[in-house]
DNA sequence: GCATAAACGAGACGGTACGTCCCGTCTTTGA
DNA sequence: TCAAAGACGGGACGTACCGTCTCGTTTATGC
């Protein structure tokens, strides 16, 4: 009947059990590779978890939430982080892109990165914070590469870096969502050409390059 | 979509009603508009549409496959057909740009692409089809367009245009599922110098870039 | 789409299944009689069934109605009818209360009395209609005896032959909720001399009999 | 119903919170007048009485002990105490109909009262315990009445006045769990002549009635 | 014409999952 | 040790849709 509250900022009752939560993600990830998102349902999470349905509906408040944290909590297969800028940046963006292609290589990566594409789709909210989430670290790390490449004068310096990087994180999540083969090396290198081309120095005052001058 | 009717002779027994059949297509995109593909039940389109759910049942096999009929049948926007290639690279690319993000500014346009991309998600069969359909409109007009700047000596013959063509409509795509906000005039500036110096004509030989050349 | 409403009676669409309407009240019966009113789930009763919940849902709004409805469609031990008023009304008024008392023996009758004064609980709207129900064959059929009584002179015609079947209506079912132990052939005769003699004839203008006198 | 306290000493630890326990049974009863037996639950009386879960399992076994101590715990109008046998068999009786109805007039009584008939549906063990709690009260007055008119010369002295009264306490309770209207006048006095011609003296050695002496 | 056949609106069917409520238990802080 | 708070695994609730299955009705072909 004591109606005092405490000062302390620990609340009273039972706290969070971390065991939960994380069985609860582990089973969304198994799941979501399994049957994909459409067929993914909350009720097959907590029985899979042993876990009662309540627990999960108290803390995430839909589907695409609970893939959202899932993919978001280290479930994510992520870039390499052990391949620093070598300064040639034709290497740079060819290494960029054979990981990020290679990634796609797990099927479990896969079935996050769709499933986080249906959950975008449902939750206009954080749509956008979701997409980032599953490309920024590539992104950055794109972005240093193309930085070093401006060092070293190879990239022109007027260059929006962060478009280039998106447009390249859209050719990749593009071809995930529609399901395209594997990229071939010829595809890869391609790539490389119209993207390193695309930021080379370009001569002041024009937004073309010699090319130009052939009219 | 539809099932196909034999060539020999029409069958006995009621016609298929042209009426119901264009009256569930347009529930599907008012539907796909207000609520979005997770929301969207073949229960509510047979009830807007006025018509029994056996007939949705008996044309289309699933929800996706009724929005992927939605989307072709005339209800997603397509690109401007009236602007031909001038000639002018930048121009070109500029104008393709631009009319691309124009249709996105029709909420229905935009709901149909997200719908298919969740579509897509679920149907591995038809997941390539769906994007395709969605894409190759404005990736061929691309294409013609790009193949024109060959002709004039501004793109570089060994340049692969269906991966430049795929990597801005995945840029594109990108932005609405990301539901990025629409971009600016340097964002559109950015991408247009991004692809024409791409594309424009390198040093034979090589994959370096013009920067290569200015040092 | 044709929007022509039948001139006839007869609703649109698939008619009810008989079948599914009797197996969902033998689950109830059965139900109520191994586990009781209170444990008895309606998920279970659909599931005994082998129907969906929705099926159940559709034709009844609660539990209470549920079992109401099984008690009386013929599942709840009715008074026998053979037994005619024989004219004697001691012997008859004895011959109710044994055959009442009897068919209590049933394990199935007293989970269903049980049951429906737990849904008359739940039911305001028509509990005395429930409980008219339960009591009204076996009422009437005291009614019918007493009133044989007043015509032989055995019962005062001032009696109000409703009161009395209420009462001993009341008596049993008391017995029943509060589980006494089946009543003795004492206790039996014992009630069988309170009714008779509380029925028999008084002496005109006044509500009580000779004892009056002694006052 | 609540648990057994040692005898020797106190024992150690926070004693028991008396207003925690009032607070529980206000709660239920309050509960119980407004939703129901079938609708009140735990958690509502926790939450009404400000009390944790488990302050009310640890002394209360299942809802139907909490409802029961509720009803015995005072909150259950109990007989007028003040009403002495006058000595007169038909206004003593009448007495104690209009006072047995008279406190019906209670919602929060009758509401009691359903709870107790729902309790003891669910509850094999106390339902006669519960019953007796209910009804001994108001049983015993009666008795005593009925044994002064033994006394008086007004009863034969081989009534089993305990057949009396539950019979009338059964009539009572019915009228309640059926919600039949408030019995009139008339079905009062009806009620007062049934018992008290039946309880009358009659001829040695026979069951016959009063009728039976061609008065 | 008149049978045959298919499509139609309607809606009941056996099911699955939803998101909520409550069960009875357990685990914390605080008195 | 009791109490308030509140998370836990679990079960049932009543609802929404799923995809299927009758119904009566409508609209065509073909005999």
């Amino acid at each position: 009947m004591s109606r005092v509250v405490a000062v302390t900022g620990t609340r009273a009752g039972r706290p969070r059990d971390p065991r939960a939560h994380a069985a609860i993600l582990a089973a969304v990830r198994d799941l979501l590779t399994t049957v994909g998102y459409e067929r993914l349902t909350i009720e097959a999470v907590a029985a899979q978890a042993h876990v009662g349905k309540q627990t999960v509906y108290r803390w995430w408040p839909a589907k695409s939430a609970l893939v959202a944290e899932a993919a978001l909590a280290g479930y994510l297969a992520m870039p390499r982080t052990d391949s620093d800028p070598t300064g040639d940046l034709v290497a740079d963006v060819r290494a960029w892109i054979v990981d990020a292609y290679g990634r796609l290589a797990d099927p479990a990566t896969v079935a996050l990165i769709r499933g986080l594409a249906a959950a975008a789709a449902d939750r206009d909210s954080d749509a956008d914070l979701l997409y980032a989430q599953i490309t920024r670290p590539s992104r950055d790390q794109l972005v240093t590469r193309l930085a070093a490449g401006v060092t070293h004068g190879q990239v022109d310096p007027a260059t929006d870096l962060g478009v280039v990087a998106d447009t390249l994180a859209g050719a990749v999540l593009y071809r995930v969502l529609a399901r395209r083969p594997p990229p071939t090396a010829d595809d890869v290198e391609n790539l490389v050409t119209l993207v390193t081309a695309g930021v080379g120095r370009r001569t002041p005052g024009g937004a073309a390059h010699a090319g130009d001058t052939g009219r």
